[in-house]
RNA sequence: CGGGAUGUAGCUCAGUCCGGUUAGAGUACACGUCUGGGGGGCGUGGGGCCGGCAGUUCGAAUCUGCCCAUCCCGACCA
């Protein structure tokens, strides 16, 4: 690559400088199926090992995993009937089994004889056939409450596509759960909530809010759904992770009832929740910048990459050998550790790729600083460099300079939502504020209806993301209809 | 599904209006060489069914028709 090969700026353009992170850090590539990325390896292991910090928390919190099929019978989406508005729309449908040769020579038909008797729906989500086999599994209250999460692949045919945040197919986890009581299957769907937000917080360093959905923006038979809302660097929301509180919708539509105590038949309550490869977009458009991505240590593939500087082969031998001491070093101390010791490449090439990667420290060795027992330290976030001495502590000095990169690039991300968070109270304000270049999260009353959402919807182009769980009681009145509101709810334009 | 555009090297694109040498550039790739502390310089080389089919013509990347595909804007998207 040449010099010119510099990302787009986000002042420029910010969806095209999102696209080209995506492509140039290694991350995904559009693939042959329209609407469906290959994610490449790099950017698989983000997602490895924000799947690996889940699922403990996932499996510290009760839950086992298991797997459910990718086809659903057509039958069961139609059982609940919210659902089925939901997602009818975007479902793809398998209607034959076989394939025959072309009788004209050219490939390969459907084959007409191999017709279905009933379709089968690639899962959008797999509520409907988890419950027809909870079912099987539920008959008493002493098999409650069942914890179950899935890791899998999930289908909706979406006309518009962008990587990560929006694609025909990903990957995602969702949890199904199955309890005795509302009480428990609420405390449950909360607690998940939780599990999200801290996941956001600590390990991504995504700073989210914490709130419940409106009626209209909630999961299709749900009755609440909570959520975490991101604040991305453009100033639009990013829905981040939904927990639900189902009811018993599911448990009537497949009639799965247990014996209570008292030996009275009831039905069951249900959750679910999930969080998909959308989190990689969070991720993303939370802490890049124009020099590419910018990985929090706790996700990042390697926390630290070693590039050796050098000129004759005998000067390589001599900076390999030490860097490889402190490769040692710091891998003992548990930190993740590249050296890029390619020779094909040049070592300014490496610095630009690496910093494209996000790589949160880099480390640059070479004979002038073996003279002098230095190295050189680079912190991606800060996009600052200095050169200290090895010292017998350095491993710790490293350790220490990463937590310091996780907790910089959150309070970061943390004081960009903050600035961008406004209390307004007309309607003038609130258009005005979204007219701003970032227009970010704006708190506003909110009479409560569905009829007033819908139109501060169309002519505004924002929607609630959330009713914050932690905003407090406050008498006004509603930003557009002007009628009374007892608390104020989260607005912004979102992805 | 409506509106607009584009298909030429792995990628980004010029050339098409006005038909006429062997179809070009940048980048990527391969080899050599000087290099090496922020995406290096020089040299050499490989790589093309010009989206497909059918016309017009002595001659088509270029003109005409049809088809296919993709992208953008809208509609739609818990």
């Amino acid at each position: 690559m040449a010099k010119g090969n510099k990302l787009t700026s986000r002042a420029e353009n910010y969806s095209e400088w999102y696209n080209e992170i995506v492509k140039k850090a290694d991350l995904a590539e559009n693939s042959e199926v329209r609407g469906c990325m290959v994610i490449k390896p790099y950017g698989y292991a983000i997602w490895e090992r924000m799947q690996r910090t889940l699922d403990d928390m996932f499996k510290e919190t009760g839950h086992v995993n298991a797997y459910f099929p990718l086809f659903i019978p057509k039958s069961f989406l139609s059982k609940e009937a919210d659902h089925v508005e939901g997602f009818a729309k975007e479902c793809a449908v398998v209607t034959h089994y076989r394939l025959k040769n072309d009788p004209d020579g050219k490939g390969v038909v459907v084959d007409p004889e191999a017709k279905l008797e009933e379709e089968l729906i690639v899962r959008p989500t797999s509520e409907t056939i988890i419950w027809s086999t909870y079912r099987n599994w539920i008959q008493s209250y002493r098999d409650l409450p069942i914890l179950v999460n899935q890791w899998a692949n999930v289908v909706r045919w979406e006309l518009r596509t962008r990587m990560f945040l929006r694609t025909a197919e990903f990957l995602w986890q969702e949890g199904h759960t199955a309890h005795a009581t509302k009480e428990e299957a609420v405390e449950e769907s909360i607690k998940m909530l939780n599990v999200y937000a801290e996941f956001a917080e600590k390990t991504m360093a995504v700073p989210v809010v914490k709130g419940a959905k409106s009626e209209r923006e909630r999961f299709a038979g749900a009755l609440d759904t909570y959520t975490i809302e991101g604040l991305m660097q453009d100033g639009k929301a990013l829905q981040c992770g939904t927990s639900h509180f189902l009811g018993q919708n599911f448990a009537k539509a497949f009639d799965v009832k247990f014996a209570n105590q008292n030996n009275q038949e009831e039905y069951v309550w249900a959750t679910s929740w999930g969080v998909s490869t959308r989190l990689m977009g969070a991720l993303i458009m939370t802490h890049s910048d124009d020099s590419g991505l910018v990985l929090p240590p706790a996700l990042a593939p390697h926390q630290v990459v070693m590039i050796p500087i050098y000129r004759k082969d005998e000067e390589r031998a001599l900076v390999m050998e030490k860097m490889n001491e402190i490769a040692t070093s710091l891998k003992a101390a548990g930190i993740r550790v590249k050296i890029d010791d390619d020779d094909t490449k040049r070592a300014g090439w490496k610095f630009a790729e690496w910093e494209l990667k996000g790589v949160p420290v880099r480390l640059a060795l070479g004979p002038r600083d073996l003279e002098n027992g230095k190295i050189e330290v680079a912190r991606r976030d800060t996009q600052t460099k200095e050169v200290v001495d090895i010292t017998d502590h350095f491993d710790q000095t490293i350790k220490e300079l990463l937590d310091n990169v996780q907790e910089g690039i959150y309070e970061k991300a943390l004081k960009f939502r903050e600035d961008n968070t406004r209390k307004v109270d007309t309607w003038e304000e609130f258009t005005a504020a979204l007219e701003d270049d970032i227009p970010g999260f704006l708190l506003a009353h909110w009479d409560g209806t569905t009829e007033t959402e819908e139109k501060i919807q169309n002519e505004s182009k924002a929607t609630i993301r959330c009713i914050p769980m932690d905003g407090e009681e406050e008498d006004g009145k509603c930003v557009y209809s002007g009628k009374p509101s007892k608390r104020r709810v989260l607005f912004a334009k979102a992805y």
